[in-house]
DNA sequence: TGACTTCTCCGACAAATGTAGTAGGCTATG
DNA sequence: CATAGCCTACTACATTTGTCGGAGAAGTCA
């Protein structure tokens, strides 16, 4: 019997949330609005739905003080993208970061500046691993 | 209607598509044994039924001249990460693969040897990029 | 107030996924 | 050869996810 009640998000719940991080505190209508801004189509109750869903799921709060609720993200795209990776490198590479981060760096164009970062962030880590 | 006949892999079926990575060709019973062996417990027809999934997805071929069937994976582990790493890019940062590179080297321990790797890699990067 | 518009609440339903049982076919061995 | 043991093919079923429609409450405006 299929045990998962592990809240993962799925794809079209992602989105939602996304639109919640981009615009902030939204009603349903905003959210979809946003969503239909960059090509998404969907039903106004998909998308309330969904917010209800990540309501559940404790990734989403909502004030209900007026008719349309607001809705409001809990966790930061930080958080999220964070455990996603986890679960990758996780479920890819038995919690091996490296090969993952090698990839990503190979395959992946970065620009001048995040390079730039990425050689400071290295030298540290260098250094402390070396101290 | 949810159309989604995108062949994504679940968690399950990743897992026994690692199983093959780790072990090369196999049966489901060796498959079945190396997911024993760390600790993950299902039934033999769970995984008979995930390694027909994966090979109706293409991910797996089989070669059906012996009475047990031997899977092989048809798809690199760098290639499935590649298509996950692109999909979480997308999903939560619309293509934008610096943020996640840099979050990854802050949050994750790497070796002192991906380091230097690591290293190196961002300095032929940084020469082209300034060249 | 009546007609609209806009929300929320519920219920539905198909597809995908995780998990496993059953039936019936080979095979090796006493 | 009979039988025990392993294998595949099918079938099944609960959950999760993606998508909506309809009913009915609430707010708006002539």
């Amino acid at each position: 019997m299929a045990v998962r009640q592990q809240q993962v998000l799925g794809s079209a719940e992602l989105e939602v949330l996304k639109a919640l991080w981009e615009v902030g505190p939204a009603t349903v209508r905003e959210v979809l609005g946003h969503l239909h801004d960059r090509g998404r189509k969907v039903a106004y109750t998909t998308v309330q739905t969904l917010l209800t869903r990540l309501e559940q799921k404790r990734y989403v709060t909502s004030d209900k003080s007026d008719l349309a609720h607001v809705f409001r993200a809990r966790v930061s795209r930080e958080r999220v993208t964070q455990s996603r990776l986890k679960n990758l490198v996780e479920q890819l590479y038995d919690g091996a970061a490296g090969p993952l981060v090698l990839q990503l760096v190979k395959t992946e164009r970065l620009t001048p500046s995040e390079i730039e970062e990425l050689q400071k962030l290295i030298e540290r880590l260098d250094a402390a691993s070396r101290e």
